[in-house]
DNA sequence: CGGGTCACG
DNA sequence: ACGTACGTGACCCGG
């Protein structure tokens, strides 16, 4: 049997739109409508497996109804620039997918579709139709089912005419009533005012038709009944304006609509120039588009080394190449080595040297060991710090690392969440490589191919890479951001590999007293909390434990997520003063999340032989340039609570009589702050070393120091947490429990002192709106192509990040130069002392006790001097003998 | 594998 | 009118 979909394009097009983050190739091209509308298309491919398909447009202009309602769809905001150049790109797109498109002047998509759903009825044909709209469902028959975006676009309800008497109690003609009596805002129609989605159903339950309801008003009571009289003529009209024209004179030839398969040279060569790397790959366009002539694609000899012919690889090594290491898994520390690659370019023949990792550490693989020790020989490569750490653990030491491609992209654009070799080929226009997914596999899957494939793949790698480093370079340059990437993030890497690898030491056996303790504190609280709820449940199960508070204790129920009632926190602390069992909820939460993540999972991270946990920081995942810390992550061991905070103490010296040394930055955020903005009382307050939160009191409520309370003090620091975050009235109020106005009126007040930070915020929005991206004071760039979307919240969202990530990033900056200058002077000095964490303001090392005295000065020092800013930058060290001592 | 929650700066 | 504070990662639940 033949089953025809039709799309209504200009609905899908708009949902899709606003559904999906403004996303933009890298042109500047915006893609997001594009983008949703393609995926349906696929999706609706298949799973439907149509063997008709056509798309309605709306011609655009005046239909018919304008001539008879000038109204009609007035109000209607104009269609965003973003998404109206996105209709062309549909359009081509559509032409690839070989499907037809409809649009006739004079008529909208609706009637198109009527028409043609009519033909359809007529015919006896099964016919899917996928619109937004709801107007749509009047459409429906027992041969045409209506469905209709739920939820951005990936999920649809489908309506039958049985699925819309369920859920409106109304048979598909009467939702022309039901629109004609509420209207519709988005079209301008007016409908009854007053009357609403659930009053129109009663009516409509009661009489049938609007006619009816208009002749029947004497059965309706009040105001209502006024109001319904007083608009007859407009309900009636509203109810014309809904009704789909059925008529339109046009070509309605079954055949004409046909689908049978899209054009992959055509959607492949569209889903480049979109850069739609994920559906790229996910259609596997490999095969096709490799003999397709406008792809380039490079020949490559991959030679797989054996000892047999390794003497031709050793005699090549020259004083640079492009190398690639190979090495399986999330953590870099416990990776299975693969093999390393080298590629050599010598101008007539690329080929691809793959060294097996048994071979590279056999006697024969020596030279070539060597060669990767070798400072004076250069290496480019993708992922140097991953690369360092995996080869250390084999006791290889690779030094010499001139270019890094993944670093290079990530300073390019820190917020591209796909930085795979794959990716960044599409993405910077070069001959592509296949996915490490696709020729692996994954999770239970995961599998190396046979040693052809492999040296293939992996040889593929290392020439990408290579194509890679002379582009990524200019680019760099062109965005001034070449200092930052050999001064900064380059030597960065390799002090990180060294931090990582020295690990820091656990104390196992206290962590597992820890862990007994809170045991049974979690067992006592437990049977509490059943006792006083009155029933046995998953306490850690939100949505059991939101049955068991809002429904059986019946507790007032406040915010809700998608799936349920919310418990979180801040719930949880208002309904404390309801019933005592909530108290116990929060403790119980609490000391959970102590044991489960800092006891049990931390225990699972130490290792067995050098009682040492090796956190890996990763370089190139957060947006603003800061670090982030995995495998464990040691940048969120508790502090604010004294019961998590106690979680601290099982991290020691790694060395009998050593002592544990950290030293924080204070105010750095502020500090940048009062230097970028160059506000003068914000300056001033640093340059006189006064208490940062005590001050915006003094100024922001006008007294003086003596009449500052802690409470004043306290409001004073939330709002200068809101600066650094890009303030809203709605943020301030909500962290304060204050009401909008309020909030409102203290960031009015203390933009009135500090108008020089006034002043940066309205500047740097207006600079990235202007140029699209923001930067550090080192140059360090977020592209924030999003600061001209027409959607007030995701404007807004782009906005206060414009504000903040200046000043996180340029905080950022500040301790990574702090870190490279550190372990520079700790060579230089001969100084036993190491390194062994950040944590975003603070740096920790473990020193032995003849050099106390020597660091307790020196870190500080160099932390402070990192960078020079108007305003003097503060670090404040401490040591003991863990890391809970050195507060 | 996504959502909810919570730990940190 | 819109409905949010900025940046992360780990754990648990439940489909």
């Amino acid at each position: 049997m033949d089953k025809l979909i039709i799309i209504d394009g200009n609905s899908i097009a708009f949902r899709a739109f606003y559904a999906l983050p403004l996303l933009s190739n890298s042109s500047g091209l915006h893609t997001n409508a594009v983008y949703g509308f393609t995926t349906m298309l696929l999706k609706l491919i298949e799973e439907e497996k149509p063997t008709h398909f056509l798309v309605a447009f709306d011609a655009g202009k005046i239909t018919f109804r304008h001539t008879e309602y000038s109204e009609y769809k007035g109000g209607r905001q104009k269609t965003p620039s973003e998404l109206s150049e996105q209709f062309p790109l549909i359009k081509d797109l559509l032409k690839a997918f070989k499907i037809p498109q409809f649009e006739l002047s004079g008529y909208e998509a609706d009637d198109i579709i009527g028409t043609l759903t009519k033909a359809a009825d007529a015919r006896g044909e099964k016919v899917l139709l996928v619109s937004g709209d709801k107007d749509m469902l009047q459409l429906a028959s027992e041969q045409v089912t209506v469905a209709i975006t739920r939820k951005g676009i990936s999920e649809m309800d489908r309506f039958d005419p049985e699925a819309i008497k369920e859920k409106y109690g109304l048979t598909p003609h009467q939702i022309i009533d039901l629109k004609g009596l509420m209207g519709d805002t988005s079209d301008n129609i007016p409908g009854i005012p007053g009357v609403g989605e659930k009053t129109a159903l009663k009516m409509l339950h009661d009489f049938g038709t609007v006619e009816e309801v208009l002749a029947n008003t004497a059965s309706l009571k009040g105001k209502m009944k006024e109001k319904v009289e007083e608009h007859a003529k407009s309900a009636l009209m509203s109810k014309e304006l809904a009704t789909i024209y059925r008529e339109v004179p046009m070509e309605t030839e079954w055949d004409s609509f046909r689908y049978d398969g899209f054009d992959g040279q055509a959607l492949s060569t569209m889903f480049r120039k979109l850069e739609f790397k994920s559906l790229l790959e996910k259609l596997d366009f490999g095969a096709v588009s490799a003999e397709a002539e406008d792809l380039v694609v490079e020949s490559l000899e991959a030679v797989a080394v054996t000892e047999a012919n390794i003497g031709k690889l050793i005699e090549q090594l020259d004083d640079h190449a492009a190398i690639h290491v190979e090495a399986i898994g999330e953590n870099p520390h416990q990776a299975v080595m693969v093999g390393v690659v080298w590629f050599i370019d010598d101008g007539a023949d690329n080929t691809s040297y793959y060294v097996p990792f048994a071979l590279l550490q056999s006697d024969a693989g020596k030279p070539l060991r060597d060669w990767l020790s070798d400072a004076s020989k250069k290496k480019q490569l993708f992922d140097l710090h991953r690369a360092q750490l995996a080869l250390a653990w084999q006791g290889i030491h690779l030094a010499g690392v001139d270019f890094d491609v993944l670093l290079a992209a990530y300073l390019l654009d820190p917020t591209d969440s796909n930085l795979s070799l794959s990716a960044l080929s599409v993405k910077y226009g070069l001959p592509s490589v296949k996915a490490d997914e696709d020729v692996f596999g994954k999770g239970a899957k995961f599998r190396l191919p046979e040693l052809a494939a492999l040296s293939d793949h992996v040889g593929r790698k290392a020439m990408a890479m290579a194509r890679m480093v002379p582009v990524l370079r200019d680019e760099l340059e062109k965005g001034e951001m070449h200092r930052l990437f050999y001064e900064l993030e380059l030597p960065l890497s390799a002090v990180l590999a060294e931090m990582e690898m020295r690990g820091i030491a656990v104390d196992a056996e206290g962590l597992k007293t820890l862990g007994v303790e809170l045991g049974k504190q979690l067992d006592t609280i437990m049977s509490s909390i059943y006792k006083l709820a009155g029933v046995e449940f998953n306490i850690n199960s939100p949505k059991q434990l939101g049955e068991v508070l809002f429904e059986k204790l019946g507790l007032p129920a406040s915010k809700k997520t998608k799936t349920g009632y919310s418990t979180d926190a801040e719930v949880l602390e208002r309904l404390a003063p309801y019933n005592e069992v909530v108290g116990q909820i929060l403790h119980y939460r609490s000391l959970a999340k102590l044991q489960s993540t800092y006891v049990e999972g931390l225990l699972k991270e130490v290792r067995p032989e050098t009682g040492k946990v090796h956190t890996y920081y990763r370089q190139t995942i957060a947006a603003t340039g800061r670090l982030s810390s995995q495998f464990p992550n040691l940048q969120n061991i508790p502090i604010r609570l004294e019961e998590g905070r106690k979680i601290r103490k099982v991290f020691v010296p790694s060395e009998p009589g050593w002592y544990m040394l950290a030293a924080d930055y204070s105010q750095i955020e502020l500090r940048v702050l009062a230097h970028i903005s160059q506000d003068e009382k914000l300056k001033e307050a640093f340059l006189q070393n006064m208490d940062i939160h005590t001050k915006t009191a003094m100024d922001v409520f006008g007294v003086e120091e003596s009449a500052v309370d802690s409470n004043m003090r306290r409001q004073a620091k939330a709002v200068n947490f809101g600066i650094v975050y890009g303030i809203s009235d709605y943020g301030l109020s909500q962290n304060l429990d204050i009401t909008r106005r309020e909030a409102a009126q203290f960031i009015e007040q203390y933009f009135a002192v500090f108008q020089g930070v006034r002043r940066y915020m309205d500047d740097i929005v207006k600079d990235a709106r202007r140029d699209g991206y923001v930067t550090t004071l080192l140059q360090r760039r977020r592209l924030l192509p999003e600061i001209t979307h027409s959607n007030f919240n995701i404007r807004s969202f782009a906005e206060r990040t414009a504000m903040n990530t200046p000043i996180q990033g340029t905080a950022a900056d500040i301790i990574k130069l702090a870190m490279v200058q550190m372990a520079d002077r700790l060579a230089k000095e001969g100084l036993k002392s190491r390194m062994l964490l950040q944590v975003h303001d603070e740096l920790v090392f473990e020193v032995p006790a003849d050099e106390l005295e020597t660091m307790k000065e020196l870190v500080p020092e160099v932390m402070a001097s990192a960078l020079k800013l108007d305003v003097p930058l503060r670090a404040d060290v401490d040591f003991g003998l863990t890391w809970y001592d050195a507060k």
